[in-house]
DNA sequence: ATGTTGGTTTCAGCCTGATGTCAGGTGGGG
DNA sequence: CCCCACCTGACATCAGGCTGAAACCAACAT
């Protein structure tokens, strides 16, 4: 895979390229985010790992000018542990998983490991359920055939869900798979978004267990 | 799985161990170091969850006697909050994942599942009685091939009954472990879903035995 | 500034199936 | 043969889940 690495911090930034590089991967690591912007419009990458603790805090706009692009290129963002609202804005701007700093080094091999193996590399055959099918790697899904879209919260949902298809996950998987870890919800969101889900790819797409979970049938 | 568990605290250790089992895998509880170290020379085991916070604090020198000798066994530590150093000394010392305690049961699950994948052992193989194949991980039941669902109240009276498979299990047990602790029950509540679970899993499944309790056969 | 758009979050009322209870039936064992 | 423990079909109840709509919010255009 090549990897675009955009981190200010020096010493961080060293560690982090250095084992990135160990663990198989090209690395690009950028210091400022013209440069990382540049790199994005000439290089084709298959991963991003972006810092949103930029000095001028615009790694946020970084990441929005992708996705307006329509770009579909997976996105890991680093924050402090304090900047819960960051890193939510971030989820909600497009990012595909989070770390939180001070974080291991061997947690951003997992993590990436983890975007590597659902994003398939080359070989993204769709997954069928039914009518519906997926295509994790390209970011779309047809229902019938018909090309329908999701938003960013929708596919973290049918990620988790397809994870581990025809396993039943808990609401607190999921809910901690759509949110920022320590942000807490005070709602029934996960249920609200089961439910645009199954508008979407149809009523029977997910199967609710009461008191355990849902589940997409295998 | 079979899973060596290293806890000295009796009260996280009992929980950790029901949990783990619950999820399916054999666990041996082991509070002290010398009982791990000969635990771990005599049986196989696909993981080791070790505690660093042990008195002596040598749980390190038994992870670096694990890799010195050539064991590839996953190894996930759990620390307390504030071990930083004692993380990193333990990641690389060889172990694959850490826990910072406090942490949630629902989290350990899911390291050991994420464990499980990575070392492509199924997490959860199924267990089979008969006909009867259950996945208590994924919570999926199948009866002659055919997938049956249970609902949450079933799912913990076959957890139970599972947790101890071979045993008689009174009637007091089952509603201790139906029922949160207080909350009484004034009716033959038991009686009734053992009746529900033998309709979905067959008549044979649960062998009763009068004023003794139930019984899964071995 | 102001409006528009699109996504996210919350809320409230409706709906449904899991649950606890009971009553009548079954059968093992003394 | 007669207990008494256990089984099981039926049913009312209500917690849990569903969903339309409104509030909210950030980005962008006017």
């Amino acid at each position: 895979m090549r990897v675009l690495l955009v981190e200010d911090d020096r010493v961080l930034g060293a560690a982090m390229r250095d084992h990135v590089t160990a663990s198989g991967h090209a690395v690009d690591w950028m210091q400022r985010l013209d440069d990382a912007e540049l790199a994005l419009s000439t290089v084709n990458y298959s991963l991003v790992l972006l810092d949103l603790n930029l000095p001028d805090g615009r790694g946020l706009d970084l990441l929005r000018g992708l996705r307006a692009r329509g770009s579909d290129v997976p996105v890991i963002i680093t924050t402090a542990m304090d900047q819960v609202a960051i890193r939510i804005e971030g989820l909600n701007s497009g990012a595909d998983d989070y770390l939180v700093k001070p974080f291991d080094l061997s947690e951003l091999t997992a993590r990436i490991a983890a975007v590597a193996r659902r994003y398939g590399g080359s070989a993204s055959p769709g997954i069928v359920i039914g009518a519906v099918v997926v295509d994790l790697g390209r970011r779309t899904v047809t229902v019938d055939g018909k090309p329908e879209t999701l938003t960013a919260r929708e596919w973290r949902l049918l990620e988790r869900l397809l994870a581990r298809r025809g396993a039943i996950v808990t609401k607190d998987e999921i809910e901690e798979a759509l949110y920022a870890f320590g942000a807490e919800i005070e709602s029934n969101a996960v249920e609200v978004y089961v439910s645009r889900l199954r508008k979407k790819l149809g009523r029977d797409f997910v199967v609710t267990s009461r008191g355990l979970g849902y589940q997409v049938p295998a």
